[in-house]
DNA sequence: TTAGTGACTGCAT
DNA sequence: CATGCAGCCACTA
């Protein structure tokens, strides 16, 4: 495992706990801003393994493009989300979807890579 | 080192 | 709208 990879989940789970509450990010956003804008996927395997090993990440509040929560198989980690989430203020409509625009987290910082 | 995997994404249908 | 699908990429065995 080269550097250069440990960096990006390193980066990736930084930002995640910038994440303030009430707040949420999509796998894409993560990516872009841990310097991989075309890494989203990568970010949600992060995520998931983030339950695996003890880390104190809100791994809740990353959520897919669509404002929805993304699961195969885990119904029960996807309700857990979900309910964390609305404990937060986060509504989502009858789709399963909640309003990106108004609940999506904007870093106020800049990042930068090298 | 190589091949397989998946909590993604944007575009086509 | 909802589905399907190819492209992408860090991580693992």
């Amino acid at each position: 495992m080269s550097r250069r990879l440990s960096e990006f989940s390193d980066r990736v789970y930084w930002l995640v706990c910038q994440i303030p509450t009430g707040l949420v990010a999509t796998y894409g956003q993560i990516a872009t801003y841990a310097g991989s804008p075309r890494a989203a996927r990568a970010v949600g395997n992060l995520m998931k393994r983030s339950l695996e090993i003890d880390r104190e990440v809100p791994w809740h509040r990353v959520i897919n493009a669509k404002g929805a929560i993304s699961f195969k198989g885990d119904t029960a980690r996807a309700e857990l989300q979900r309910r964390l989430l609305e404990a937060e203020g986060i509504s989502f409509d009858d789709s399963g979807r909640c309003d990106l625009e108004t609940h999506r987290w904007q870093p106020r910082e800049v990042f930068w890579y090298d």
